[in-house]
DNA sequence: GCCCGGGTGCTAATTATTTAGCAGTTCATG
DNA sequence: CATGAACTGCTAAATAATTAGCACCCGGGC
């Protein structure tokens, strides 16, 4: 399986999959209607067919239509990216990363998310010691 | 100008615009060392080309060669570029985000880094008291 | 029972991307 | 001052992406 999906993926195959992570799971109509400029619906299953042969994601039954989920964990995708940006635009600093989400007016922080972050950086701190 | 440079860029594109940015400036050599799976230099070029006409890159001159730097400042590129992932990857939330960059392992952050996050945050926190 | 509405599979055509090749220019250097 | 290395501009061909269309299926309401 591939580990790039940044990579490998063409631009509307990017744009698909974007929004199946975003909402997890996703019909055809709701991809359609998510995508930028969507294109006719027909494109859009065609699409998801080569995804899902490509082994990108799979499908489950849902009544009359199917339900498309990637195969790749959220998780496991979210730390790629994250990856991919941290080395792309803060030269690998994690650190630079976050002070630019802590720095961004448009992502309201609010306190409780503050202290939480504070007590994972405690937690990161005292893990350092420990090595 | 076009915001949403990830939506608009073939996957080539993409790619190169990625180099630059992570580079700063390149010359087309240097983006051909650096693109996974290399064309041919004269398709690097061509691609370049592309991208200066559409308005994405411009070039100096540098002696025998052009250097290509991006038209969009890194710092625009790379709020637009965490926006997306935080609103791909993280329902939009920018602790979350943080809260995955600290925990990542491959990623290590010092004690310094850690020190100077805690700073910012408590910086965050008095700005959010005045509000 | 029949006929939509809303699905699916598949195919083929259009369009965009991606590529390599060739001719010309400039510059350093032997 | 001839030669070759390292560039550039431009073009055309090959390949990949993207799209729409058509035929079929299935379930619910008239």
């Amino acid at each position: 399986m591939s580990e790039q999906l940044e990579h490998t993926l063409s631009r509307r195959e990017r744009q698909i999959m974007d929004t199946l992570f975003r909402r997890g799971r996703a019909s055809a109509a709701d991809v359609q209607t998510d995508l930028p400029d969507p294109p006719s619906y027909s494109a859009v299953r065609a699409h998801l067919r080569i995804l899902e042969e490509k082994g990108h994601i799979r499908h489950v039954q849902d009544g009359p239509r199917y339900i498309y989920i990637p195969t790749m964990t959220k998780d496991r995708a979210k730390r790629s990216a994250l990856r991919h940006l941290v080395e792309t635009f803060f030269n690998g600093s994690a650190e630079q990363a976050m002070a630019a989400l802590l720095d961004d007016e448009s992502t309201a922080i609010s306190e409780a998310d503050l202290d939480r972050l504070s007590g994972l950086i405690d937690r990161a701190r005292e893990l350092e010691q420990t090595r």
